[in-house]
DNA sequence: AGCTATCTTAACACAGTTTGACGATAAACG
DNA sequence: CGTTTATCGTCAAACTGTGTTAAGATAGCT
């Protein structure tokens, strides 16, 4: 098992598999294989097979693979098995819609403190949590041993954002922002930007309506 | 120019180079360069030329891009230099999140139709709309000639949505519920889950805090 | 016991993507 | 008006990822 070289492109497929199967287990549908899998996710029967094998060997041949098995070992390998804290800077519109988010509840990550530079703000309750300034962003992460960031501030504040929340120890940042956050390889960033989707299909529709 | 061509992943980059010359043109910004836009963006600089080539000759060999034709031009290639109409499925938390959601405005992307199936919903008013009955999504999207749906509902419920809406005359879907569509390859989807992007980082991450 | 379905693995070919190199050229300047 | 400098557009090589095929293994079914 080297999991040093895993493709990138590879992990990032992983959560789908283990969304579709959570989807299975759900159902009470308890094996499946990598052919229905490939037929539910829109990729090749072959590739969830290879994708999976760089972890280990997790089916049975001519039976394809137990779905609740499947899932907690894909859940163990994505660390998705466990909780996670999580900070939040920016407590604007797009803050609140996040706190209120309910999948992060579902899925165990849990936002332990909001930040924003608004005095209107700080002080303020959000989500059951107190807005602090986002003076205290650094020592505040860095106390609260928090690996993930969340950002939701406007574009132009959100690259020195980021680089406070790396110093406070954040090693993972999920960026609302419509920017391109410039970072060291060794900190993971997530970029949402519906924009970005919304113009790269725009490309492909036809000029009317 | 064989526009049928441009890779994929052209297209999907296109929307970030597209937002990074809008911010230098909103700090009168006139004049950049290729390695300048690598710099900002994590790409590099041979990679912008080549994709931005697929489209045509837009910069001047020792000069470098005049931004604001740049962007011009990346806008009339992404037809983001247009207004587009869109409706919306789903009028939960999430559903209001992106009716609020700021940046559709301003890239003049406009929610023209909100519908749900709960009927404590259907009839109450939303950022102006009024929220109408699921039953009419399909006869609805055909009237108003829509191209863009937003899929804003529970996971059980998203692909037959997504079905209806193709059958309405929808060609590109913005899909926030957290399952993997199946749908014609003519029809563009761009599903945004924090949840997964969360779980492909949290694999590289350290089994502590 | 034989059949069927399906996994695991490996090798390889193919396609798609990225990178590096280089000639071309526009502006600046002495 | 030639030289220098910066930077483009483009080609080809290198790299990465995907798909295909084939061989071997095995669990359950008849």
């Amino acid at each position: 098992m080297a999991l040093t070289d895993v493709p990138e492109i590879v992990v990032r497929r992983l959560p789908l598999y283990l969304r579709a199967l959570t989807a299975l287990a759900e159902s009470n549908h308890l094996v499946t294989s990598s052919q229905e899998l490939a037929a539910r996710l829109g990729i090749s029967s072959a590739q969830i097979r290879k994708d999976l094998s760089y972890f280990g060997e997790f089916g049975k041949q001519g039976m394809g693979y137990e779905v609740p098995y499947l899932r907690d070992q894909l859940r163990r390998i994505l660390q998705a098995d466990r909780h996670w804290s999580m900070v939040l800077v920016g407590a604007g519109d797009l803050g609140h819609a996040i706190v209120n988010y309910a999948s992060f509840k579902r899925w165990d990550y849990e936002i332990v403190a909001i930040f924003d530079n608004d005095p209107a703000k700080i002080g303020r309750k959000l989500g059951g949590l107190t807005i602090r300034p986002a003076d205290e962003l650094e020592s505040a992460v860095r106390e609260l041993g928090v690996q993930i960031g969340i950002i939701a501030v406007p574009a132009a504040q959100a690259q020195a954002v980021a680089e406070r929340l790396i110093r406070g120890g954040v090693r993972a940042i999920l960026n609302y922002a419509p920017v391109s956050l410039n970072l060291p390889s060794d900190v993971r960033v997530h970029s949402i930007d519906p924009v970005v989707g919304l113009q790269s299909m725009t490309y492909y529709l036809n000029p009317s309506s």
